[in-house]
DNA sequence: GTATGGTGTATAGTAACAACGTACAATTCA
DNA sequence: TGAATTGTACGTTGTTACTATACACCATAC
């Protein structure tokens, strides 16, 4: 489990772990049924407090990513998040590239830019 | 000035606010030089505080798009943000494209969704 | 079965943040 | 100059993020 949490990242830890496992999931390096590393142990890696952890797994899990059960661990669930509405999957887009239009990016470089992540999302994909 | 709060959306207020406004700007909707609405009555049109408002405007500020002067407005200072880093750039979109993906749409119906809102954005750049 | 080690969960405390109401200060203009 | 308009500062309230510590569930060895 490689991730790391960027401290210039305005965003909660929780959230950031949260972002990454997704990542992980979408790239196929979990797969469906792979087990998750216990709360304790990836906390100390990441030098958090277990409950941060814990609170990331669970918001995955309310997201129908994970699967977690008291005593055991949390696999992973489905490789499909639970559907959302077609506005919340534009808004994250739509910051984004605004984001990349004021940083004065061409239209060509921020379709560079998309093809890039996405192929590196996709790789794993059946 | 067209500018809606999403009670769904998790993002603070004064974060939202300066979202819509900067898509704004990137549209060429708010040219530079264009003046803003008051604190005040953007804040009673949103149903807010004028603090968070204003600190919405600050933040803009803050990345350079806007120039606020006290007792005067607000204008758009510019229509580029200051620099950022290439990660900087690229969390935001993986983290959307992350998004599409787990929600399971194909390849080219992300691409589809990025062009569409990409040509939105570029509508009125020169 | 039950003891033990591993796992997630619950609770309480602290600090920081978001949003608000009110008072203040700078600018504009009649 | 005075009044209206504009952004700013300050104090309060409720929420959130994170932590430390104690609890509850599960798997397994014996």
């Amino acid at each position: 489990m490689f991730i790391t949490i960027d401290e210039a990242d305005a965003r909660p830890i929780y959230v950031q772990v949260a972002e990454e496992i997704k990542a992980l999931i979408a790239r196929g390096e979990l797969a469906q049924g792979a087990q998750l590393p216990p709360v304790r142990q990836l906390a100390s890696d990441l030098g958090v407090n277990l409950n941060t952890v814990a609170t990331a797994y669970r918001e995955l899990q309310g997201e129908g990513l994970l699967s977690i059960r008291h005593g055991a661990g949390a696999v992973v669930a489905s490789r499909t998040a639970q559907a959302k509405s077609e506005e919340e999957l534009r808004k994250p887009l739509r910051v984004a590239l605004t984001g990349l239009v004021l940083a004065g990016l061409p239209r060509v470089e921020i379709m560079n830019l998309v093809q890039s992540e996405l192929r590196a999302l996709l790789k794993g994909a059946k």
